[in-house]
DNA sequence: TTTACTGTTACTATTGATAGAAACACTGTC
DNA sequence: GACAGTGTTTCTATCAATAGTAACAGTAAA
């Protein structure tokens, strides 16, 4: 259901604590998912940064086919995803 | 890496408008993944409410395994599942 | 006690995801 | 041309997740 999608985003937009925010998502979300999301956050830094998707997939243990989903979504203009990077780098 | 969801929790912490975390959530997870963890907020909502579990998982095409692990989470103290759930009812 | 609801746990067959490899196209360098 | 490095796509065997079912324990009411 999108709407649940929405909702929890909304609650998100209201959380200023980082750690109630990181709580949230060990509570929601199983191990594996926890895992995966965070390499695939992994993945778009090193993209960013011109890493070789070979080394990539070498460092983080991920088969090419999940590297070049993450080269496209990077490649989309305006995407969030490099907005949220600047943020990072501040 | 816990380093990176660490991470991402911070930046979400800073982002106040919803729709960009759902648009974030879009390019970051999966279909699959957006539509699970949209039915798992779903679970926690109505075990909260106190539904039944079997007609949860009718309803959710969850199986029962699957809800058990919801309910489990609820009945931490100080889950913060709960406090998101007080704050989506104000 | 019997019946009919609960929640929880365990088992299994099946489905879906994915790593790893291979192949292809492209580019630049020697 | 030959070679070495890119990214991208496709294929397949393997592994993990999961639905569905059944079984068990507990509770409450008839």
């Amino acid at each position: 259901m999108n709407k649940n999608i929405r909702e929890v985003s909304e609650l998100l937009a209201f959380t200023k604590d980082p750690k109630e925010i990181r709580n949230f998502f060990e509570s929601i979300l199983t191990l594996k998912e926890l895992k995966d999301i965070g390499s695939r956050w992994e993945l778009v830094k090193r993209l960013d940064q011109g890493e070789a998707q070979r080394k990539i997939a070498r460092d983080l243990h991920l088969s090419l086919c999940k590297i070049t989903r993450g080269s496209k979504e990077l490649k989309k203009k305006n995407a969030v995803l490099k907005r949220f990077m600047k943020k990072l780098n501040k």
